[in-house]
DNA sequence: CTGGGGAGGGGGCCC
DNA sequence: CGGGCCCCCTCCCCA
């Protein structure tokens, strides 16, 4: 079946205009969600933010140990590509806490949490924050620690809101109406509800397809740069997705040739 | 083997 | 507190 019929056809309804995505900060940023300009990135508060920077979105994994090191290693953790904590902590401006960044060592004229260090804007984000957040840090105060515990596997949340939000990938109450797929947030269900009706909300700016998800077209973007996210420190090659990134390290081009 | 699209999942934040 | 939305990630499959 082939996948390439991908045409434009029609939208029915918002049209989010990646054009201003791509143009807002030169071409490299066409990886870059809108809503983080250059937020994820290095805003230079130290030397190692110039390591990705200015060049655009090259994740040089030889900057990332947490992503790539040259002894044989397994799957990079889940810390994935953007995990740059290790190597920029300005993030809390930007993302309000939204990246899972590590604290950063900011002033603290900002509402701090006092178990991991990130900062908000208001209380009420902090209050929000140190319900969900900290309780992954095992060792954050336990004692006020709440642990709502899933009751079909081994999850545990800080807050009921949380464990709620969980439970639902169990009891998938989203039900496609077309083909009775069930899913756990009504979101998940529209997005699958455009691969019957066909709509493709998001656009590329720079060709003619068009995306029913949004990741879907971020990804895409990616191979419109020249430079892609993720490099391999090997050879330099750069590669639109972490996964080719894995695949080509492990295929054995460069340095970890481990499987 | 590589590149890329399709689809889906989960955690988190904002309103 | 819940809905909506975001981002990131992963898996699968195909060219």
């Amino acid at each position: 079946m082939p996948r390439s019929f991908l045409v434009k056809k029609y939208f029915t309804s918002k049209k989010p205009n990646y054009s201003e995505l791509e143009s807002q900060s030169g071409p490299l940023s066409a990886g870059v969600p809108e809503r983080y300009p250059l937020a994820e990135l290095p805003t230079g508060e130290n030397g190692l933010s110039t390591a990705c920077c200015p060049a655009g979105l090259v994740w040089d994994v030889s900057i990332l140990p947490g992503l790539y090191t040259p002894e044989p290693v397994s799957i990079p953790s889940p810390t994935g590509p953007l995990d740059l904590s290790s190597s920029h902590s300005s993030s809390s401006e930007e993302d309000e806490g939204r990246s899972s960044d590590p604290p950063s060592p900011e002033p603290a004229e900002r509402h701090q949490c006092p178990n991991c260090g990130k900062s908000y804007g208001g209380p009420a984000a902090l209050s929000r924050h140190r319900l969900s957040c900290c309780g992954k840090d095992e060792a954050a105060a336990p004692a006020t620690r709440p642990a709502f515990r899933c009751k079909h596997c081994t999850k545990e949340y800080n807050s009921l809101g949380a464990l709620k939000m969980h439970i639902r990938s169990h009891t998938l109450p989203c039900v496609c109406a077309t083909c009775g797929k069930a899913f756990s947030r009504p979101w998940l269900l529209r997005g699958h509800i455009r691969t019957h009706t066909g709509e493709r909300p998001f656009s590329c700016p720079h060709c003619s397809r068009a995306f029913a998800d949004r990741s879907n077209l971020r990804a895409h973007l990616q191979t419109h740069s020249e430079v892609k996210k993720y490099q391999c420190a090997g050879c330099s090659r750069t590669f639109s997705r972490m996964s080719l990134l894995h695949k080509h390290t492990v295929a054995g081009c460069c340095s970890s040739p481990s499987s």
